[in-house]
DNA sequence: GTCCAATACTCTGACATCCTACTAAATTTT
DNA sequence: AAAATTTAGTAGGATGTCAGAGTATTGGAC
């Protein structure tokens, strides 16, 4: 890094940024990063004073979305696109907490099938209404702009299709 | 990734995200994860063959951007935007694959340096380019969105300053 | 009908992250 | 100069994630 008239080190961070090859995608990748764990951290603290953690919450709001109330544990890893090892683990947490029962499947009997409790469900309703208070950790970012990022981003959601 | 099933039909799951009062707010929170999910999940295999995952790879990037050649671990903290004790775990196993060196700094001794071996330049220089090769994840992208999508997300990886 | 492949889940281990202490060193206060 | 405070890093524990291996069940091939 020849030439710098001011200290390379506390511009670092945005040197490489300007000046590397494949600015934009290296760019973009780490502020993915970067914006995930701040994201992340807001949200498990918002829900945090009601025992779950983000990732909690989601299954739980999966749970509720479900027409028959339940799903298998397989289904659940779809949806939120994680291992099944994951799944397992947090219905696991889930479970020990009394926020959701596990049955298995009397028709196809390898599945496990998670359902809310009456607990669940209200820690549902307060994490959705902690969260909604906190616009999810993106008050910063206005409404219109929220939506343009997110048609940016379904691309990447779907990796494998529709090109 | 094995696990991750993508049936189109099955996809309901993110119908409701349409629906929903919040909508906005809950839709982009929830995709920003998934995207967060898929994206390190295939930096990381980009960068596995060479023993490193991406957590180590902003590392080595960050050491090799220093004009000493060397960095407190607080500012590698600072950068990345990560818990100390994530630094002190991430640079520990790299000095244990003999990637970095840890020295106490001479000047304020509560301070540790961590500078790049040879071995760690070579990892370091392997990666950028297997990294570059998948485009950091974001060929789905067209280069102009990716821009678009970096400019929208700066806000939200500065929550404290209006810049 | 039996055997085999696919599916659903669990178990163990690795990893990165956070939090709550805790120690050591430097800086500021008094 | 001594004490209090701040800063840098580490230790131990929890969480969520993935990968590989293993068990149980189902469904298809023969």
């Amino acid at each position: 890094m020849p030439g710098l008239d001011f200290d390379p080190i506390e511009r670092a961070g945005q040197l490489w940024e300007e000046h590397v090859g494949p600015a934009d995608s290296m760019r973009l990748a780490t502020s993915l990063m970067r914006v995930h764990q701040l994201l992340l951290a807001e949200l498990d603290a918002a829900v945090k004073p009601l025992g779950i953690t983000f990732a909690r919450f989601e299954v739980l709001r999966l749970l509720s979305f479900s027409s028959r109330g339940s799903l298998p544990l397989s289904k659940i890893g779809q949806r939120l696109m994680v291992h099944p090892t994951s799944v397992t683990n947090v219905i696991d947490r889930l479970a020990a907490d009394g926020l959701v029962n596990r049955t298995v499947d009397a028709v196809d009997r390898r599945r496990v099938l998670a359902s809310l409790t009456a607990d669940g469900r209200r820690v549902l309703d307060a994490a959705t209404e902690a969260l909604t208070a906190i616009d999810f950790g993106l008050r910063s970012l206005p409404a219109g702009q929220q939506r343009e990022a997110y048609e940016l981003l379904r691309v990447l959601r779907t990796p494998d299709f529709e090109g």
